[in-house]
This record gives C-alpha cells, sequence and structure tokens, in this order.
RNA sequence: GCCCCCAUCGUCUAGCCUGGCCUAGGACGCCGGCCUUUCACGCCGGAAACGCGGGUUCAAAUCCCGCUGGGGGUGCCA
C-alpha cells in the first residue's frame, strides 16, 4: 500500500512552497487508495515553536488536507537512540571529538582550495579506548556517519528521473548533536523506515540529502523508499520563494479572504497539469482522481499572484454554493462590524453581488454600502453631483419610490427609464447621481441591484440627505 | 569555488519519452471590440514563446554535444 507524508518543522508559517509539497503529496495517496501520515520535524529545539505547530495544523487543516496518521520525532528520541547505537555497534558511525573551530577552519581550507568540503575524517581513526578516555575526560563529541569512500550513489527520482551523487562530494556527516539530539538525515530515515513510507514526496532542496539517507537505510537494512523531489516555488525575481516577496504563507492567503479551495487548485497547477486536458477548475475529488507524480514538471515555477486571485473570483462567482460562500465571508463581514444579523438580508445580498469581487477582503469595501448608512461623500464627487442635474432626478426618484415596491434590480432599471423619460436627462447623470448618494464611490457594485436590495426606508433617507445639501 | 538539477509567450503550462499532424494549443495579465441607460460579469478578437551554437536526419520545439542563463545544495537547520 502507498504511504506518504509531510514533515514540515516547526519553525514558521505553512510557506506556500510547503504547502503545495503537501498537496501534492497527500494527492499521491489518496490517488492510491494509501495513507497520509503528518510528522512535526521538531529535533532542533532551538528553532522549533509550540505556536508555529498550531498555525501548521490550523493550516493545513483549512486547506483540506486530512492526515491518517500524527507523529512529532521529539517524543520519538528514544527510538533514535536504538538505532544510533546498532550503527555505532556496526561500525557505521564513530564518536567525533572536532571543534565547531576546528571544523570551521577544515571548511575556509577547502573554500580556499576551491574544493567541495568534506569532513576530514580525523576522529574516523581513534580506537574505542582512545574515544573512551576523551568520554571520561568531558569532551563534547558528536557521532558522524561513516561514508563508504568514491561510492556513486545513484536513485530513480519520479519527478526528476535518474540522479547520482558521489559519496566523496559529502563526506562523514553527523547523526547525533553534542548536546544529543539526532540531526534531520538521520531521523529521517528511521522515521521513514518505521512508519512504513513507500513514497518520499518532498522539495528538490532534499536532493543532496538523499545519498545520506539511502546510506543510512542501506546501514541499518532498511528498505529504500521511492523518492519524489519537487521543484521549489520562485518569486516574480526568480529566486526562491521567501518572505521578502511579501505574502507567502498560507495564513496571508487565508486572512486577505481567499478560499481555500481556490489556493488547493491554484497550488496544484504549480508544477503539475491534468494530462490532456484544458480545464483548469478541479474539485479535490477530481484532482484526487487526476493526480500523478509522473506529471509534474520538473522546472522551478513563480508564483502568480494575479492569476491566483482571478481564480478565487472564478471560485466565488461560480463554484461554490451561496451556503459556502456565506459561511466562509461571514467571519470578514462581522470583524469590519457590519451588521450581519439578518442572515436572509445577508444572503440576498451575497447571491446579487457574487461578480463583484475576488476575495473577501475586497468584498468588505465593495459591499459597505449594503451594511453601512453613514455615507462620506468627498469634495469633487459634490461638484459632480452638481454639475449634473442631480437634485431633479434624486428628488424625482424619492417621489416615485414612496409609493412603489422595488423588488429586483429590473425594477430600478424600469423605474430609471421613467425618469429619463420624464426629464430628459442623460442616462448616465441618473445612474451617478445615485451611485454617488448611494455609496459616496464613482464604482462599485451595481447600483440597480444596490438599490432594489437595500430596505427602501435607507434609501430614502440617503437621498433625502443629499437633497438637503444640494438644495 | 565545488556538486546536483533545470530551460516553450511577461507568468502558469500543452506538445518533447514514441522526430513529420506545430503556420507551436490553452490559461492569467495586457490591448481592442461587443453586451450594458450605472458597476461588474460575460462574449469575441489581437499582440506575445521553442535561450544560443553545433551536430544526427529527407525532416528537430522534440534526439546528441557544447555554451549561456536560471535554480538548489554546500551546517552540530530542516
Amino acid at each position: 500500500m502507498v504511504k506518504t507524508r509531510f514533515a514540515p518543522s516547526p519553525t514558521g508559517y505553512l510557506h506556500l512552497g510547503n504547502a503545495r509539497t503537501a498537496i501534492f503529496s497527500y494527492l499521491f495517496a489518496r490517488h492510491h487508495g494509501g495513507k497520509f501520515v503528518l510528522r512535526i520535524e521538531d529535533t532542533d529545539r532551538e528553532r522549533s515553536k509550540k505556536e508555529f505547530e498550531e498555525m501548521l495544523l490550523k493550516d493545513l487543516e483549512w486547506l483540506g488536507i486530512e492526515w491518517d496518521e500524527f507523529y512529532r520525532q521529539s517524543e520519538r528520541f528514544d527510538i533514535y537512540r536504538k538505532y544510533v547505537d546498532k550503527l555505532l555497534e556496526s561500525g557505521h558511525a564513530y564518536p567525533c571529538f572536532c571543534t565547531p573551530e576546528e571544523l570551521d577552519k577544515e571548511r575556509e581550507e577547502a573554500q580556499r582550495k576551491g574544493v567541495a568540503y568534506r569532513y576530514s575524517g580525523k576522529c574516523r581513526a581513534l580506537t574505542p579506548e582512545e574515544a573512551e578516555e576523551l568520554k571520561r575526560k568531558g569532551k563534547p563529541f558528536t557521532i558522524r556517519f561513516r561514508v563508504p569512500d568514491g561510492e556513486e550513489i545513484v536513485f530513480e527520482d519520479l519527478v526528476k528521473g535518474h540522479i547520482s551523487i558521489n559519496a566523496d562530494d559529502f563526506g562523514d556527516f553527523v547523526i547525533v548533536r553534542s548536546d544529543g539530539s539526532p540531526t534531520y538525515n538521520f531521523v529521517v530515515v528511521v522515521d521513514d523506515a518505521l512508519m512504513g513510507i513507500t513514497h518520499v514526496v518532498r522539495g528538490e532542496d532534499h536532493i543532496p540529502n538523499t545519498p545520506k539517507q539511502i546510506l543510512i537505510y542501506r546501514a541499518l537494512g532498511f528498505e529504500v523508499p521511492e523518492f519524489a523531489h519537487l521543484p521549489v516555488i520562485l518569486g516574480e525575481d526568480r529566486s526562491k520563494l521567501s518572505k521578502r516577496h511579501g505574502a507567502v504563507s498560507v495564513m496571508n492567503y487565508r486572512e486577505e479572504g481567499f478560499l481555500p479551495e481556490a489556493l488547493f487548485n491554484y497550488l496544484c497547477l504549480l508544477g503539475w497539469s491534468p494530462p490532456g486536458s484544458e480545464r483548469e477548475i478541479f474539485s479535490k475529488e477530481e484532482l484526487i482522481e487526476l493526480f500523478d507524480l509522473k506529471d509534474v514538471n520538473s522546472a522551478p515555477a513563480v508564483f502568480n499572484r494575479e492569476k491566483l486571485r482571478w481564480m478565487n473570483g472564478v471560485y466565488i462567482r461560480e463554484v461554490v454554493s451561496l451556503e459556502r460562500l456565506y459561511e466562509a465571508i461571514l467571519p470578514f463581514l462581522e470583524s469590519a462590524g457590519y451588521d450581519v444579523s439578518d442572515e436572509v438580508y445577508v444572503k440576498k445580498v451575497l447571491e446579487r453581488t457574487r461578480d463583484a469581487y475576488d476575495t473577501f477582503s475586497e468584498a468588505v469595501d465593495k459591499l459597505r454600502p449594503f451594511f453601512v448608512d453613514d455615507i462620506d461623500i468627498a469634495p469633487e464627487l459634490w461638484s459632480r453631483l452638481e454639475d449634473m442635474r442631480s437634485y431633479e432626478v434624486l428628488s424625482a426618484f424619492v417621489r416615485k419610490l414612496e409609493n412603489r415596491s422595488i423588488e429586483t434590480p429590473e425594477d430600478v432599471k424600469n423605474l430609471a427609464k421613467e425618469i429619463q423619460k420624464e426629464l430628459g436627462v442623460k442616462p448616465k447623470e441618473i445612474w451617478h447621481s445615485l451611485r454617488i448618494a448611494l455609496t459616496g464611490q464613482l464604482e462599485g457594485v451595481g447600483i440597480d441591484v444596490l438599490l432594489s436590495t437595500l430596505p427602501k426606508e435607507k434609501v430614502i433617507l440617503r437621498i433625502n440627505k443629499v437633497l438637503e445639501k444640494l438644495s
């Protein structure tokens, strides 16, 4: 059975690149009817934070990625210890007493000579007795994995294809720090093996780690899994997407009012496209059905916020149900201070204005006239009202409104038509007068929609207020 | 520096494996038009790409080599 995992370290918010990795890993498992594991990689005590872990979980849930098993590496140190001992016993690992300063020197030396840095292997030759002696003296030490000389390590990556790296390029690496905590390259192997991970799906920044891990799999007698290294996501300037590119965490998009369905869909299309189809809008179920790692592009992709925006708009106006839209947008309207107690009214507004915005924070802006009665009219818009025959138009409107019921946008259009005929004004004068009087803006939602949805008393009140000032 | 990976419109991509159907298709964005008595939505049209140089072949976006460019890695981070 296929089993994949997503293994973030809780050192920051869920990044878009990691989110896409999680999605692809999840999709691949589900596509094959397999299991998906979430594992928190918190072996680095310094940088791991509980609050980041909580955010990670929240964002994953929000995106609709559900996991079958959950682990935290900090709770598994005993297990790792056991496997370290195994490697020590079999001679695949040895204690190293070199200090960070000595190692820095070696690195500088290599840099100067223009060769790839690798640990000198100074402590390799230590006899067990010498090592014991140093330990007794309280000298701090790390444990290193013994890398076989000159070995060419090859693997077939599911995305990148054939990859070959020589062991001489890296040399003996640390698997246990001097504080006794195990390092990433070691625990990842123990965990993936013990958890039965069949396909390791992760970012391509892990390619250089893969040969090291393969060596550990072998030393421990574990079966080596399949690997799939996904290209990274780039910012507009083609460098790896990072904080300096602005909004790059899932949280940013959640807070700005994007739908998780849309973000999920967009992220899938970054580096993947369904074979033989030009469609772009897919539900999660369809993606599970269609997704395969072999269709993932091996070149890095640039994140395009504008396209995500467009897709979110498509979801808002065409894909999600009114019920879903209501549920998702409500917190935004509430925190803007709008009165949303009348559910029927709110839904009526939403139903009629779905084509007016692409995100919820934009919706808060565009929908203000439906919820807030204080209309601020800027001086330059006042002069526009004065330039037009606004007074005549608006008073005619109020007069007609008084003994008539307005239910639909059509009703408003008919009313406007009558006034146009009676007063002989230009259509634009009518609409612009109404727009400024009712919203204080020059653009926004359709005035026919606003006027037919807003309670009549409020319309009359707003217009009268303007008429007073105009006279 | 050294190691690894990658290369089609500004961006995401189809086509590449299995050369001819490619006058290179779709999408975002951009430009123009239509619809519209307002604002949007929608619809129609347009500009826009095979990085460069060598091969192989009757034929190359597709196969091979080199160059250039981009990305990643080079930790007692993950």
